[in-house]
DNA sequence: TAGCAAAGCTACTAAATTCATAGCGTCTAG
DNA sequence: CTAGACGCTATGAATTTAGTAGCTTTGCTA
């Protein structure tokens, strides 16, 4: 799977553009997932598997190469990192967690939609 | 392919939490870029075809869905809009324009990381 | 120093998702 | 009527992801 990387067409966007990489790049499972769950601290492959779930080692690895070669995550000793970047980009997302828990959640309490 | 919402097993969570509830509704293909687009306005079924170019109507049409199911966004006269919900979303996404335009894009400049 | 366990994968097949294309039914304008 | 736009549905092929097994290396440790 091509990794979408600003500059080249991509999802969205036969010119690159950044953001739309950006989207191309997330929009792939658990890469959402991973990111925020590094946050927390390096981790191994075996540990994000098994934080993962029903992650597939396949899915893990394409999904590690693609966000390594978008600078998002770095390999240390202690396992797989957050970059710099990768560190910003998970501030930029952060916000949705209480959004999610303090906003969205009451949209599934009227007009009876439940979950 | 079931919808995510907050409480019942998700990806990433078999509890679901929200904001893993979250992250695996916009972790699908297109998600994010119609929710992106439509910030600038209301827009047609064939419209957003055009605008994602390469999005099957089967995948459209079920992402629409999706979102419907999840208040982010609804159907008027119009066309598909986002809901208030769908927009304070959008407004959590926009930062990440800005970022990936004038900070990620560096990332890519520096050891001979070429796009 | 032989054995064992953990880590980081690769290989392979099956299931699920997405794409690509065609076309149906409804509505409105001419 | 007829034509065109719209909102899809249907179908089959291609791509992505899951699920499972197991190889290779490294670091104990007995």
């Amino acid at each position: 799977m091509k990794t979408p990387k600003p500059g080249i067409p991509v999802r969205g966007s036969k010119t690159g553009q950044p953001i739309m990489a950006l989207l191309d790049l997330l929009g792939r499972s658990w890469a959402m997932g991973i990111i925020w769950h590094l946050y927390t601290g390096p981790n191994t492959f075996r540990g994000l598997q098994d934080y993962c779930e029903s992650i597939s080692p396949t899915t893990l690895n394409t999904r590690l190469k693609e966000l390594r070669d978008c600078n998002l995550i770095e390999r240390t000793l202690e396992g797989y990192a957050l970059t710099e970047y990768g560190k910003e980009l998970y501030e930029l997302l952060e916000p949705m967690g209480n959004w999610a828990r303090h906003r969205w959640v009451n949209s599934f309490k009227e007009n009876n939609n439940k979950p």
